[in-house]
DNA sequence: ATTATCTATAGATCTATAGATAATGC
DNA sequence: ATTATCTATAGATCTATAGATAATGC
């Protein structure tokens, strides 16, 4: 420890900090890492004393996002519950600043074309936000079990609908998009089941 | 016309069917023009006789690949009805063939980074299957209006769950994902409300 | 003395262009 | 004669590494 105590620490934070923003902004194959150094106040030639590779980093960048997301969760459903929740995650806000917003909807085709390695980190460090949903989901539904599988569709189509509101160039129907997606999260948040799944045994 | 009548559409369409799959395998900013034309055959000095820029092949493949999804959704509708649709979507089939797969669900997240005018394409292309979409969504629901804005958050929904199905390593986990988000979508597509909906005004 | 930083560079790849070559119709 | 193809290359960028320099504690 020749350099101050947490220098090093202090460093490797901002990278981690400015390629989390960086690759949900941009995506990560279109950020180089000249570009991440360059915004964490460093050059290129330090990274590989701070990371193993590139890959190296993308996985930190989606635990520490996960992570940060998970603490937005909960506090969003402390506050209020599940409609609360959405609407944060649904609005126009988080549409418009994805560096800060969620990595699913900014990555998470990405991250299905990455080593297992990175598809596993962003697995576990999904869960604890989607036990939490099925939690929220489950009070909702007044009790009744709600699987991670369950939860991960809810989510499903929260961060599907966010993508599509970004891509969409009209910015009413931007708009309209949003506001549709918060009517058929809470119809799926709902108490009742639909009489689909109920009247239509799953066949297969 | 000196080649032979039709060569250079063909390599042409080569070019665009190559592209269309790799971008969707790949990612858009992973494939490089290389890949691409060695793929249909081609040196890649030959590609700026064929396409402006990169863009506008990327732009070209978007509504290649939504003309025929929207092509093979209207099968799905006329054979049976939203839920047959709804169940070839999340399938494991589907899910191991990005290539051939939906372009939203490979491409929507990059896309909502790329130029307007390559967002307007998607954006239009995207409209006719939407609104069979909401067609078919209202058939279900007693004929009460469904909008296209709607029919986007039933599809997020869709996406979403799918994208989530491929970026989850655990096989078991990754099958139930699709099943819960076929339960998902066949709730929302029931008929009847959501108590939400009309319990609780939107407020804003 | 140790370690994080810097500059510089290797070697591969990226998009795009220039100019020569080959394939065909007139 | 025309046009799609090829080879070759420009100039920028990519990930990763090597070796010199600067910042600190002992």
């Amino acid at each position: 420890m020749r350099y101050a105590p947490g220098h090093n620490e202090a460093a490797r934070d901002r990278i981690v900090e400015a390629a989390s923003r960086l690759f949900r902004e941009e995506g990560i194959a279109a950020v180089g890492l000249a570009k991440i150094m360059s915004e964490a106040d460093l050059t290129v030639g330090t990274f590989y004393t701070h990371f193993k590779s590139k890959e190296a980093l993308v996985r930190e960048t989606l635990v520490r996002a996960l992570k940060s997301r998970y603490l937005d969760l909960e506090r969003a459903l402390r506050a209020g519950d599940v409609e609360l929740a959405v609407r944060a995650y649904l609005s126009p806000a988080h549409r418009d600043a994805p560096g800060l917003g969620c990595p699913t909807a900014a990555l998470a085709s990405e991250v299905a074309r990455h080593p297992r390695g990175t598809r596993q980190a962003f697995a576990s460090e999904s869960a604890p936000s989607l036990d939490l949903v099925a939690e929220g989901l489950s009070a909702r539904r007044g009790g009744k079990k709600v699987s991670r599988a369950d939860a991960a569709a809810f989510f499903g189509l929260l961060a599907g609908t966010l993508q599509l509101a970004r891509a969409t160039p009209d910015h009413a129907e931007s708009d309209a998009i949003l506001e549709a997606g918060v009517r058929a999260a809470l119809r799926l948040a709902s108490a009742d089941d639909g009489p689909s799944t109920t009247a239509r045994p799953r066949s297969r």
